[in-house]
DNA sequence: GCTTGACCTGGAGCGCGCTCCAGGTAGAAA
DNA sequence: TTTCTACCTGGAGCGCGCTCCAGGTCAAGC
């Protein structure tokens, strides 16, 4: 149970501070531990929620249900299958679009190939 | 040289009336024909160039960037080096993007399969 | 002639996700 | 002992990309 100091969780997680102190403040990251002047300590549990944000980010998820998602999780194991679906409606989103960045992708190269036509 | 109406420019290129009217106003789109009571008919070269937009959109393309491009192709035929290396530059970052997404996408699947083995 | 509806304008407002700021504290380094 | 750095708080501000609104115009259908 290590801890780490608010500017290693950062380097780690990939946010900025600011952003972690928002994702508390919004609820979204709670139980943060403190020393006793007051300052964060972020343990791997804490590095874990992080890595499955920075994933959820990334893909796209709007923090108002990342929010929900941590919600269910604190309410305890009998929400182990709501938590689930919401991942796989999510993911579901991510295939498609997946698939309109491949199609936008290949409309794009056809755009530089024919540039590469004119010279 | 058909012409259409600002409701079926919006229809065919998937963008709301007001974000054509916006992207006129910023001066990304330019020279929209009008109708002697000042009503907007788009050509089928507009219904190009949205078409662009919506694909530079959709791979995640600042505005500012796009209103570079249509200068550039606005100032002439001597640009088309220029604009084929922003497209060039672009569609390196959509690379970069996909492969992000595609190992996020990895990640979520993780996850949900570890629901899967709790019951 | 009257209503309806699609369109026009300039400009304000909004939702999201941070990001920055002022003013302050605790602890370590010189 | 002074200074420096990393952190703290509440709250304001920002950049992006639209989106909405009020008030008006025109053309077509009844």
């Amino acid at each position: 149970m290590t801890g780490y100091a608010p500017s290693e969780a950062a380097r780690r997680s990939g946010f900025s501070l600011d952003t972690l102190r928002y994702y508390e403040k919004i609820g979204l990251l709670s139980g943060v531990g403190r020393t006793p002047a007051g300052r964060r300590v972020f343990t791997d549990d804490d590095l874990g929620w992080l890595t499955l944000f920075r994933c959820l980010r990334d893909t796209g998820m709007p923090i108002a249900e990342m929010c929900r998602y941590a919600e269910l999780a604190r309410a305890g194991d009998h929400t182990t299958g709501e938590r689930r679906a919401l991942l796989v409606r999510h993911a579901q989103r991510v295939e498609e679009q997946m698939c309109l960045l491949q199609r936008q992708y290949d409309h794009l190269r056809e755009k530089i190939r024919f540039y590469d036509t004119l010279g």
